[in-house]
DNA sequence: TTGTAAGCGTTATCAT
DNA sequence: ATGATAACGCTTACAA
């Protein structure tokens, strides 16, 4: 081998810029982080900062990361990427606000099967977690960790939105309703607290059970018996409150095809309001600007080493949309 | 102030275990890396192993990262989290295959209004960076970075995906076609190659000029309004291209809400094939193991530092599936 | 079989 | 106004 060609370039350090710029280590690093107390001369920051553009120098995160203590990471923990919208807006949130105080936003998409989260901690060290999209909120590496945890799902009243469903069915003159559940588990404790929500106000209102059937979305085969069993027999339902939004417009579009229409033959409400549901759906929106404040404020609490503040069970985060499908 | 209660406790160190199990900090290492080579005896494997369960030991990604010269982590850039399943199915792949190499997949909006890139690179220093969902090939830190650059965008034929569903409506014996295009700029760059490739098919066909509508996902009103123009006029259309399946069932809902049914008064095919499509969509499925086996392959000769492989231009990427809606 | 020590790039405390 | 220097936690030749 004579010369290597195809290694990647050396790093540059600012022990680089501080050789090619005739000024030590420590300038540098008071020049390039504007450090307010100690003076450098204007021409020494002029010449520092020329130097390092010149060599193209980059800092170094990790090696910023162990002298700090802190790696200005905030980790969030998904089961999935298909969190839709509202997620999507939180996190664009959530990165704009931690982008002004320094700290920057990272998700990952947690599976212990792919790797087990002890595994997860010695590859990055962020100084708090989010765990988000109904995700159970997981252990920390040990006791002994400085890493603080925040749980995103407790945040949200998804139990009363499901309860509005029922409430809003039931003001609509329903009295016996079908619940279709969203057969995924990584959804499931969401999908379990709105059901629960549900359970409550039919119990509430002295309803019959729900009939509730689950759901795979895209299963259309299953929307059909689903539907068949709802309007056959001998008591069959006029409304069925949905999961989310994406399952109603499923069942919606079932009912089209055998040539139901929704919001006649049968009702259906759906949960989220995502731009879909425009399209016809009656749904509980949520109000994430508001929802993302609530979030926004226990993130920082926590980075601050606040206590967690107890969950503000505000209405304001829900809205009934009335459409044309209930 | 006493005693500091509320501060986090110390981070327990490979130099605290040793102390603790009475060993160097060397012997530490190479018993919690598994260090092939030197051969440390069971007993003070087990004992180096308890104790640092013990004290809670977890590694220190940051330091491990400043010694190897590697941090084990890749970095991919987004531009929301409303990626769909397909980029959902991809980033686990991904994710699955890298953990196999000792290497974690982390996800990061990005977006230059929030943070420059520039930040970024002094936040995490990522061994390789994946620019996904329609998000331009962002430049490195410098020249001299020893980051790898892996662009996924290019590596699909959306172009094909275009021109695949005017060739099925041309085979259907559609001659007047329109166009519905998604009015995002995050998705602006497979849009236009996708609106590209429909164009590339219906010169080759010989057909007169697209009719081109710009949606936007929920906003109803432009649909129908679009709907309107498309069906008006000396000069109908038949059928109607759009950019995408959510796309397509907005169209189709909308056609419902007029009374109008989707392959009967207008065709309407997508492109995706999601799940929720699955409900009479037309559409140009993709096929996520195929594309998300060519990305891995660049992922890991990128990791590996071999050059770039050229777009294999495989049709098999894709497939089209014929439903109700055209 | 295990210990010593150097070094990764950065920041902060002290001198000068 | 600027420079030495130590320290952050870890890995790894080399010494013992």
């Amino acid at each position: 081998m004579t010369e290597a060609t195809n290694v990647p370039s050396k790093r540059v350090t600012t022990a680089d810029v501080a050789r090619a710029s005739g000024v030590s280590r420590a300038t540098v690093s008071y020049v390039l982080n504007d450090v307010p107390g100690s003076g450098i001369s204007q021409a020494t920051r002029d010449l520092v900062r020329e130097t390092a553009q010149r060599l193209g120098h980059v800092p170094h995160g990790p090696a910023r990361s162990l002298r700090l203590g802190r790696s200005m990471i905030v980790l969030a923990l998904v089961h999935d990427y298909t969190i839709g919208y509202v997620a999507d807006h939180l996190i664009a949130v959530l990165d704009k606000a931690l982008a002004a105080r320094g700290l920057v936003l990272m998700v990952h998409r947690f599976d212990e099967k792919t790797r087990p989260l002890s595994e997860l901690w010695g590859l990055v060290a962020p100084d708090l977690i989010v765990s988000m999209g109904g995700m159970a909120v997981p252990s920390l590496p040990s006791a002994a960790s400085p890493i603080r945890l925040v749980g995103v799902e407790g945040l949200f009243p998804h139990r009363r939105a499901g309860a509005m469903q029922i409430e809003y069915l039931h003001s609509r003159g329903h009295r016996r309703i079908g619940y279709a559940d969203l057969d995924n588990p990584r959804v499931a404790l969401i999908a379990a607290e709105r059901r629960a929500g549900a359970e409550d106000a039919r119990v509430k209102l002295g309803l019959p059970p729900l009939m509730r059937r689950d759901l795979l979305l895209g299963d259309v085969d299953a929307a059909f018996a689903a539907i068949d069993d709802w309007l056959s027999g001998p008591d069959p339902i006029t409304a069925v409150a949905a999961h989310n939004d994406e399952t109603a417009i499923m069942l919606v579009s079932a009912l089209q095809a055998k040539g139901l229409r929704a919001g006649r033959e049968l009702a259906v409400i759906g949960v989220d309001n995502i731009p879909l549901a425009r399209v016809g759906i009656t749904t509980v929106e949520i109000n994430v600007d508001e929802y993302a404040e609530v979030i926004l404020d226990q993130v920082m609490r926590a980075i601050d080493g606040q206590p967690d503040r107890p969950p503000t069970d505000r209405d304001g985060f829900m809205r009934l949309i009335v459409r044309d499908s209930a």
